[in-house]
DNA sequence: AACCTAATTGACAACGATATCAATTTACTT
DNA sequence: AAGTAAATTGATATCGTTGTCAATTAGGTT
């Protein structure tokens, strides 16, 4: 008895799996017409494929998709490279990625890149040494290196969240410039007149940092510059929604509304206002991002600018599948949801 | 020029990846030499060490981990199946998961069975055809073929959130059976007597039904049985539990406190009752279960089953990982979380 | 019956890494 | 200096599948 020890993990002998050669064997046919039995090539006739197909029954017999994706150079997996997890945007886009790829028999490898450009090329690296058949990637910018690791591989690339920039290959997402602008006009047109941001985290992703320049910008031509802009160091989170909205106000009791980088903190802020006695929206407006579906529930709707998480995920998958259409760039709609905080 | 297609996913040609081969060539070793280097194996002189090192970094070398699980029967993918993502509760396990496995070099396989014991079976199937060195299983029932099918690739099995009940090898979770009890004895301590229940989505997953029979038995125990509980057809939401909070409250009248399956049941309730202007918690206690962090935020807190789920998914990983302690169970621990509304 | 095309089946090599065992070199003893 | 053990390096076979091309069989024609 020994042991097989891979990366850390110890397993013991394992039983020989049963190959091709088993079924083969079992069937008294070759090996090779197992297997396009199994593929379903054509060319097969119906003798050969019941005796193959009950002969893989008995056996139970299960592909080796590793040794297929060896000798193809190609594999049924599909690198999802995600910078977090703890961040229902993401889990959205990964459920949403999960569901179309299953369906076309593809699994999802997972490699979270903590907002981290190194972390991300890491992964990548780590990701393409399994030959997957396409590659999903967050947001438009990376290192350097890795458009030309992925080339080399020849596999389709989704870039997904941004599409504005330079997609390496294919894009799903949404105008973030325009939805800051359709938030500031939203804003405006509700009547409110001095406005500030939240955001947290030094901005991470980058993404919500054009968002709150966009929104400056467009408030700067309405000719109401925002007045504060507040970024927490923190995570975001409501707690952090609630603190950044107190300090913000007491720092500038002018401001009658505030948009955040997202709903969690928007959520805060909301709650604070409400603790406060805070009449919503007359005294003080709410304007979030994403759309979250617990803004919906509150006492008083979280009005949101909502984002399309999960299609995006379904999309940059199709995208995958469909290599024909190549360098698409897919501009998912946002819509300005007015709950009851604007 | 002619194309790969694998399943459904059409490329062009790639360029030959550079392999062990090249490395060897241009640092005029073996081939098993550079492997060697490349898995800092023992043995290995400096001078050959440094010329390999350097030819790798000159080529850019990438091992080919396919190649090396085929040879190895084990890849350094470790299978996560999950029933679904858009449930704040398993992406935390999988960041969790993940997080951990990525500090030891192993990648997260994603397979998602929708709450389907045939889906996880399949998915089970499909995960294991890449000889992932090990595997995370939700709950504790499957389908009866799945064991015999991991028990064959003999690698570790860790099967998260329940721990009541027969694990096939080693399981991380929590006691639904004391975190109900702990829920009912919370309730009945701050005061409630007339106590009703909220779930939905048929009880998906069955650990929320457990929650509920172990809650209603401690509340007969207790002497003051659930006077109702109401399980709403749809997925949980907050929309979904502000609604059946209504109906529940209006059938029963009595009632002055509810436990919910999750938090975003609860919390709809919570607003549901502010909008109301209950009292919280004279008119109507709240007790959520899981104790997200959007719950610490709002006015009144949330009063919750605190749960460790994030802790859940490392401690999954870490089991994995350590397969020396088999047959481990872990018990973590619950909370229970006083905010507000009890 | 001889012949030809099309359909079906199979033999073989290859994908890239690594376990095994053998060969070589080095280091150390006496 | 000879001998032995230890360290280092290499040759070979192998993991399970599938692309390529060759071989066989079936089906139809004249």
């Amino acid at each position: 008895m020994h042991y097989f020890v891979f990366m850390g993990i110890a397993s013991n002998d394992k039983i020989n799996r049963t190959t091709l050669r088993d079924v083969a064997q079992l069937a008294g046919v070759s090996e090779i017409s197992v297997s396009r039995v199994m593929r379903n090539a054509p060319n097969i006739s119906d003798a050969l494929r019941q005796k193959v197909i009950s002969a893989a029954n008995t056996l139970s017999y299960t592909p080796n998709r590793v040794a297929g994706a060896l000798r193809n150079q190609s594999s049924n997996l599909v690198a999802v490279v995600l910078p977090s997890m703890s961040n229902e945007v993401f889990s959205a886009v990964l459920d949403g990625a999960e569901t179309v790829l299953a369906k076309h028999g593809l699994n999802a490898v997972l490699g979270l890149s903590n907002y981290s450009r190194e972390r991300e090329l890491q992964v990548v690296r780590e990701l393409l040494s399994w030959s997957p058949s396409g590659i999903i990637l967050t947001g438009l910018h990376h290192d350097a290196c890795i458009e030309g690791m992925i080339r080399q591989q020849g596999i389709p690339i989704v870039q997904i969240m941004d599409i504005e920039g330079n997609p390496l290959d294919s894009a799903v997402g949404i105008s973030h410039t325009k939805a800051a602008e359709a938030a500031a006009d939203h804003l405006y047109d509700r009547g409110f007149r001095k406005i500030g941001y939240i955001g947290a985290w030094r901005e991470q992703p980058d993404r919500s940092r054009a968002r709150r320049l966009s929104f400056a910008s467009r408030l700067d031509t309405l000719g109401i510059p925002l007045v504060a802009a507040k970024i927490a160091e923190e995570r975001s989170s409501a707690l952090v929604g609630s603190a950044a909205t107190a300090d913000l106000c007491s720092e500038h009791p002018e401001i009658d509304a505030i948009f955040y980088a997202n709903d969690d903190l928007a959520l805060g802020g909301l709650f604070h206002a409400m603790s406060e006695g805070l009449r919503i929206p007359e005294d003080m407006g709410f304007l979030g991002f994403n759309g979250i579906e617990i803004g919906k529930a509150t006492p008083t709707p979280l009005s949101s600018i909502e984002t399309p998480r999960y299609e995006m995920g379904v999309r940059a998958a199709e995208l995958l599948l469909n290599s024909e259409g190549k360098n698409l760039v897919v501009d998912l709609n946002f819509k300005v949801f007015q709950g009851g905080t604007t």
